[in-house]
DNA sequence: TTGACACATACCCATATAGGAATGTATCCT
DNA sequence: AGGATACATTCCTATATGGGTATGTGTCAA
């Protein structure tokens, strides 16, 4: 078996550090594919495939003016991988670091019986 | 150019829904490789395979204890990730549902100028 | 109608997968 | 020493990718 497709979940879609700057863009507000071009400094191919994929996985909406397709973010298509992640939260917060220090020390005295 | 190696970052390695398994697994406590194998019923060189994507990005940390290899997952290297997603949280929260729904509104009286 | 503009898609190609199977390496037991 | 156990690594193969280039499609302007 090959690698998973970049379009079957937002985890996959946004390993690209490309679709994750286009994140970013859309962010600010709706914008359309020349904007990003300019502001990614990339081809114009690439960006509309890099927008396809983000489009499949639903975490951008297209709309049409005129000639111009404007790209606005669906932030709720992040969630899946904010409450994967959020599990883990307490590993690196001050907390824990301090409770990570107490089992330290616990270890310690474990280890040399001989207390004080 | 292909697509970037899994060992990258944290985001290419965790792509991997096995690969996530594995450090959900982990977050119970160190495991050996063996334990693994048999609660992902996978390979035994399958897991080996992904526990050393997982090392190379430092997602988790090996211990030698006779013939077995127990393996830890260090937390921290998820931050990356957690930092990138957070910044968005706000766009589904209660709050912003109901400001969405504000804006809404805003959007229609402007639209149809004769108010009552 | 013709041309310019904005964007999408098709094609080419080097590359890194993930799983399967076989083999290598280190440790333990007798 | 010899075998068993616990992992790691190597080879294999189909497949999807990201960038580059060329071309298709729809919209506006004159």
């Amino acid at each position: 078996m090959a690698r998973a497709a970049t379009t079957t979940d937002a985890f996959n879609a946004v390993a690209e550090p490309r679709r994750r700057q286009i994140i970013d863009l859309l962010a600010g507000g709706e914008r359309a594919v020349g904007d990003l071009v300019r502001e990614l400094g990339l081809g114009q191919p690439q960006v509309s495939k890099h927008l396809r994929v983000l489009r499949e996985v639903e975490l951008v909406t297209v709309r049409d003016q005129g000639r111009q397709r404007l790209y606005r973010l669906n932030g709720p298509a992040l969630k899946p991988i904010h409450d994967w992640v959020k599990g883990y939260e307490v590993l690196w917060s001050e907390r824990f670091e301090l409770l990570d220090d107490v089992l330290e020390d616990l270890k310690k005295e474990q280890g040399d019986g001989s207390g004080d």
